[in-house]
DNA sequence: AATGAATGAGGGTTCATTCAT
DNA sequence: TATGAATGAACCCTCATTCAT
């Protein structure tokens, strides 16, 4: 039906597909040398165009930043709604969600260190992304208050668990490199494991954290 | 023999004294819109003087910022040298080591999220933040291996584990306020048990525990 | 075969047009009110534009005034090389290399007083300034020792010669004016012939500077 | 009758020291570094005292300037002066007046390459400067008309030569070093002869010459 | 007379954004 | 759609000058 194979695109999926290399680029820039210390011409040179073909793309640099944010709060909605999907206690709803969060920010961000610079959104996006944060961080803490109810999770201070949580997932831009010894898998079953053992009341099935250690050492040659 | 009791202070203290302000009063305003869009004269005019009279107190506004990058190296030498001379096993140095970081960090940085803006560092300077950054994960890093030797900590991966606690404690400034129900000592105490029990062979005993929670339940108020 | 007969430029030239348009133009300033009290505002107000367009032609104020330089440099090499290719003895070739140095310099450089500001260079073009200087006052003095050697000068200090032509030459910005009565021609054979006459061991022959001397009133006009 | 054996200065002539010493100060670093790139502070810190307390002894930094270019005013008019009254032809006055007026330059202002700072003068103290710059050049133009007259020089364009002379003249603070091999005697007696030989109608007696040689042999040392 | 802190004007430079071609 | 030239708003930093002590 159509001809070349569908490789010619229509103009609104080149259009897109363009608008993803420049966020990608810019995402990539952003992590490097941080968002105020790249240009628009810095990414425009990198992508082998002049500064004002970038405004084709996208809206403004605060645009590409918002992008970040909201991919963010994207995959933190994922989390959630697949753990919830997969039900169980409140330690295994949360290790499920934390698990697939940080699983996400690492596969599908890549080294996106971008999501720390928040001071430089548009207020407007700033709001946004505050009120994003502030409903998972609810969320979260829910998820742990169900957990100490259900007696799957020991009685901490619910705040302080998710800040800790949080601050430990994102850092991982910080120091993930998707060419580095560590892979995305290795470090979603890992960390987790680790932040969760400080909260379940029993520490997980023997047999589980076996099979999570044998996948990791697979992933990780 | 002195009059008024001290309270007059040599020109060296109050330049010392300004100095402080300028820093703090700094730390404030970049914590609170970062860095970037916290122009000096906003901080001059904060501080009620003008631009210029900065410049007697600071060579430039990356001097300010390293300062406060500074001032945290010195925080994690202080938190590995005295749980140096504390002693103890690998697990309790490390507990020592991190509950002193992190409550250094809290009580004496204030909100001071600033330790975020790394690329606004001068090379140089980025440099050698790079190196105490380095040097610090190295020595923790020394301290898990420690603590899996004397069979104080399970056989974890290192690396990992050190950039989850790293994360978990970089993030404090993002949400701690000065004003906040949360204290240093109690944020300190709690989190470090937070972060240790998924590394730690055998939790802590309780009465340990009950010890430091009952602390901060004081401190709290 | 070229629609408007060439007139029609490409970028590239009407890049370069512009270019010389600023640099003519910061020339024309530097030289007028010199180089600290002129700033780039005032340098684009003159050519009708915002200060932000100059730096689409220049990298810097510093650059403009090295442009100068490095252009005088240039002249100062032409002089000699163009002087070496007519040879003679030693003074006829002195007598060349000035006369072409004085023009040049009048001519091309117009009222480049600029070239007086020597301090304010950036430091490597400074450098760059010194060694080029260096190399053409050696050039001169082993010029004249050539001419005390064939006989053609008297035996005079080379460097106290070369110090008093420089001088007079480097003045020549400071009084001349492309407006005025003093043509480049004849400043260029007038001044080389005064400079000379107090060096060469026996005048030009008459019939050469009744020559010369016609030549120049032909020129004044 | 006075104690100390006079070594006590009166109040008055000590604040003319302290004065002289700022200006000396100000005009070696002006020298060294151009007028603009030097502040009053490295000024201040170069005579050990702070910046506030030049201002006790000059009106501002336009002032310093002011007094070089004064001093040079009144060196050429010492040097016009002392030349009328030994007499002469035009050739011999004007040989007096410029070998005065180099070595008044050389000796009194040292390496005060400051006078080439022109614009940098207040707009009345510029036109000061220019007034007197022009009647020195008519002054010199006079004298060279009256030796053209006179028969001792040869029919030159006397603006042209001044020129040249004048250029040869204020480019000796470039090169001039109190220290270097060249001494002030040298250098007027030398340029001097030099310079008018381009002009005279016969050198200058054989035994004059050799005389200034020998002086400026015995000099050198 | 000396200090040194404070000031405020001014200039160089960057860069996101716009727009005519 | 792509270009690249132009813009203008910021902002950092310097420094001559003033002034209270």
């Amino acid at each position: 039906m159509s001809r070349w194979n569908n490789a010619l695109q229509t103009s609104a999926e080149i259009q897109k597909l363009k608008r993803d290399a420049v966020l990608r680029e810019a995402g990539r820039a952003f992590s490097e040398r941080g968002y105020h210390s790249t240009s628009l011409d810095d990414v425009a040179k990198a992508l082998g165009v002049s500064k004002g073909t970038l405004y084709n793309y996208v809206k403004d640099k605060q645009e590409i930043l918002w992008e970040f944010h909201r991919l963010a709060g994207e995959i933190a909605e994922d989390s959630f709604s697949s753990a919830r999907a997969q039900g169980g206690s409140g330690a295994e709803m949360l290790r499920n969600t934390l698990k697939h969060f940080i699983y996400g920010l690492t596969q599908e961000l890549g080294a996106c260190r971008v999501l720390m610079e928040f001071n430089a959104l548009r207020p407007e996006d700033r709001l946004k992304a505050s009120k994003l944060r502030d409903a998972f961080e609810q969320a979260y803490v829910e998820l742990i208050e169900l957990g100490i109810a259900d007696g799957s999770l020991r009685a901490v201070d619910p705040k302080l668990a998710i800040f800790t949580f949080m601050g430990a997932i994102n850092w991982v831009p910080r120091w993930y490199s998707p060419s580095g010894r560590l892979t995305p898998e290795y470090i979603a079953e890992t960390m987790t494991d680790l932040l969760l053992r400080g909260l379940v009341r029993k520490p997980a099935a023997p047999g589980r954290r076996a099979a999570a250690r044998k996948q990791a050492v697979k992933d990780r040659r």
